[in-house]
DNA sequence: AAAGGCCACAACCGCCGAGCA
DNA sequence: CTGCTCGGCGGTTGTGGCCTT
């Protein structure tokens, strides 16, 4: 048995409301008040409305010093950054934003905001994809040149190496999780697994596409998914992301040496203009292997101020995640004033 | 000029948590 | 502790106006 409904349905009005019941309905709150009962004061009033409609007309239209419509570049990039901050909590950007409403924005986002981060992000994809297909046909000529002076030089049947074979990328895959930052005074929202959850919803809702894997909870450390295709991980290399070495325990690294340029390409194809990606604070788990990097808040905050936010459709899809900065960067952040100062540019993509 | 498609916005629906008896 | 009510919230839908063909 459901709950009970919060009115007589039969004996409600729907739909666009009237110049009469919002006169009515505004002259009786700039008057009484809500009285603390917005399902009674339908009846009080002789509304045939549904408190709740009641309620919802007074916060989103009738209410005093409401804006509608207009919204400003500096408003676009207060959503936008908040929304990648803390994901659809309407209620806590609309409070960033004095006259709008949660509805207004939300509104304002599905119909706009994410049609013009979707546009830009197509054309980064596009161009991406492009840069991508050059760096595999290089690395793919340059591997097989390694390989066959290696096979020489140890006097090898050509080809009889399995690893050759194998149709091994030449990168590992990224982890699944990232954290970003907190909104200053909003404790109830500043657990990194929400924020995580968050932006990978948004990367998903634009276009991304993530593992479910175990690696998605927050911790620091993070170990690829078991059930990925096969990666380098699965062949017990390590890779340091961000210098784009390979570990000792490797098991060719040797294939890999002289590659520095497919290195820089690499890193700057995975972090591209990626603001989280780009944050060199990282401590990366590649099979057994841990690569622990310098951890630090004003690398996001600067990445944030500067860059596009993002995230070409076929990265994350090719390179399955996003990695995560340590766990205490969220803590850190909630004491920082980051989003009294420095929200606003987040949103460079949107121009 | 008319029809169909698209878009923006208002409003509704249903779930959830807080507060209270 | 439990169950109920209400307010709040986010997702979704309906509708009217504008644009394109």
């Amino acid at each position: 048995m459901g709950r009970a409904p919060c009115c007589d349905k039969a004996n409600v009005k729907k739909g666009p409301w009237s110049p009469e019941e919002d006169a009515k309905l505004k002259s009786y709150i700039d008057q009484n008040g809500t009285g603390g009962n917005w399902i009674a004061l339908p009846q009080k009033i002789g509304l045939k409305r549904c408190g709740k409609s009641c309620r919802l007309r007074w916060l989103n239209y009738l209410r005093p010093n409401i804006k509608h419509g207009g919204f400003s570049e500096e408003e676009d990039n207060i959503i936008c950054s908040l929304y990648i901050s803390i994901g659809s909590r309407w209620s806590i950007i609309a409070a960033q934003l004095p006259g709008r409403t949660d509805n207004d924005i939300k509104n304002y986002w599905n119909t706009r905001l994410k049609k013009k981060l979707l546009g830009k992000q197509r054309k980064e994809q596009a161009a991406a994809a492009q840069a991508r297909r050059a760096t595999s046909l290089k690395a793919q000529e340059q591997l097989k040149r390694e390989s066959t002076a290696f096979e020489h030089h140890h006097n090898l049947p050509h080809a009889s190496s399995a690893f050759v074979n194998q149709t091994v990328p030449y990168w590992p895959e990224i982890p699944a999780v990232l954290t970003v930052p907190a909104v200053n005074n909003q404790s109830s929202y500043n657990d990194g697994s929400h924020h995580q959850e968050s932006l990978k919803n948004l990367l998903i809702k634009l276009g991304g596409r993530f593992s479910e894997s175990p690696s998605t909870t927050t911790t620091a450390t993070t170990n690829y998914p078991v059930d990925q295709p096969c990666t380098v991980q699965d062949h017990a290399y390590s890779f340091d992301m961000l210098t784009g070495t390979y570990g000792a325990e490797a098991v060719g690294p040797a294939m890999y040496q002289g590659l520095e340029n497919l290195q820089a390409e690499l890193r700057e194809l995975i972090y591209g203009n990626n603001p989280v990606l780009l944050d060199t604070t990282a401590t990366i788990t590649t099979g057994t292997s841990t690569t622990s990097v310098d951890s630090g808040i004003s690398s996001w905050e600067s990445e944030m101020n500067g860059s596009s936010l993002v995230y070409p459709t076929n990265m994350v899809s090719e390179y399955g995640n996003l990695y995560q900065p340590p766990l205490d960067q969220d803590s850190a952040f909630e004491e920082s004033s980051y989003f009294n100062t420095n929200y606003v540019n987040a949103c460079g993509v949107l121009r």
